[in-house]
DNA sequence: GTCGTAAGTAAACAGTCGTGTACATGCCTC
DNA sequence: GAGGCATGTACACGACTGTTTACTTACGAC
């Protein structure tokens, strides 16, 4: 005899799971907007309609919850269009699409924090340059990877992190191109 | 009434200007490591050898510590050189003196604190942009200015703040060649 | 029905934070 | 030498932090 229409109000209907995800939601949405040290426990809590208790509970700590924030972060999309048309596909990709650059963005304003500076780098490594540089190939993936990950970063940094007024109005279709056509040169150097 | 405390340790020699530069060299240090929601100011104190009040005294808030960090910083003497070098410039500036990265790289930390980044984007439009625009000159001197800030930008946090294992060994060569090149390709766009 | 356990709650813990205040004292001026 | 102000010190305040604990309650198995 499920009671669905009761509203008992003090409580909180029960659902593991899709208390689990929403923390896990909030959180995404909290540390790439504010960062790991500006965003509390019961911040996320809080934007997830959820007691802080609970965030210790499904996650373990802080750092907990930032790691797993970080494991369901998945480049592979990104690779599997044409390699011939990799920049364009970056551009809508990020520029295009809410929420793409949040990953990015949580690492950078995060990378003050000790503990999540460390996940940052071990997860940036493992499952970004390295599969991306597996998906350029030869010559010199590891390299071009780094240079992919260079222009992106300043990108997205200079966008949304600390934008510079040009790249708030108009001007940024230019800045676009020029981005596009230097990412498509680092993936085609391998297709001489 | 109890026994009177004991003495005094020995006071600190009194130099007020010498006093404000420790506080602001160790702001200096700790804000570019650490960020600003990371650094205290008991910790800014301690590593400046001084009591913490007296960050207070002499910059009234922590943000006007931040602040003052900020006024010190000058690209004028990036923008004297050869426009002809000035790719092979900003490599030595960057990679070959100890510290030259600090102010970005600070500016980068602290974005996930409003007020620090607020300062940052105030001082990098009037202070950094501006100035570089204007000796960059037409065409597209702005648009050119944001390119090289997106390059630099990456440069420093792929390197200095989620450092990436190309950028950590030998191959660390390759990458410094193309970020000249391309920086110096920006900057000839000017020169027909 | 009842009962064990998972799910959720409320409160408190021990720190740290930025800041303000009350006090001590060295140094300069007279 | 004496006063006074700049300099430096010690400490407390309230607010916030991440985490833990003790407790209540809903739900499924029997």
């Amino acid at each position: 005899m499920p009671r669905s229409t009761e509203p008992k109000k003090p409580t909180r209907k029960r659902d593991a799971d899709r208390t689990r995800s929403a923390i896990l939601d909030a959180a995404r949405t909290l540390f790439s907007t504010r960062g790991y040290a500006n965003t509390g426990v019961r911040d996320v809590a809080d934007l997830a309609g959820v007691n802080s208790a609970l965030v210790g509970r499904y996650f373990g700590s802080k750092e907990g919850l930032y790691r797993a924030t970080l494991e369901v972060i998945d480049i592979s999309p990104m690779l599997r269009g044409d390699r011939r048309r990799f920049g364009a596909d970056m551009m809508s990709i990020f520029c295009d699409t809410e929420g793409a650059s949040g990953p990015l963005v949580m690492m950078i304003l995060s990378a003050a924090d000790p503990a999540a500076h460390a996940m940052s780098i071990e997860f940036l490594q493992a499952k970004v340059m390295v599969p991306l540089a597996r998906w350029l190939g030869p010559p010199n993936a590891e390299e071009r990877a780094a240079r992919l990950n260079i222009l992106w970063t300043g990108f997205l940094t200079s966008w949304k992190l600390l934008p510079l007024q040009p790249l708030a109005d108009a001007r940024l279709a230019s800045t676009r191109r020029w981005l596009e056509a230097a990412t498509q040169a680092i993936v085609d150097e391998g297709t001489g």
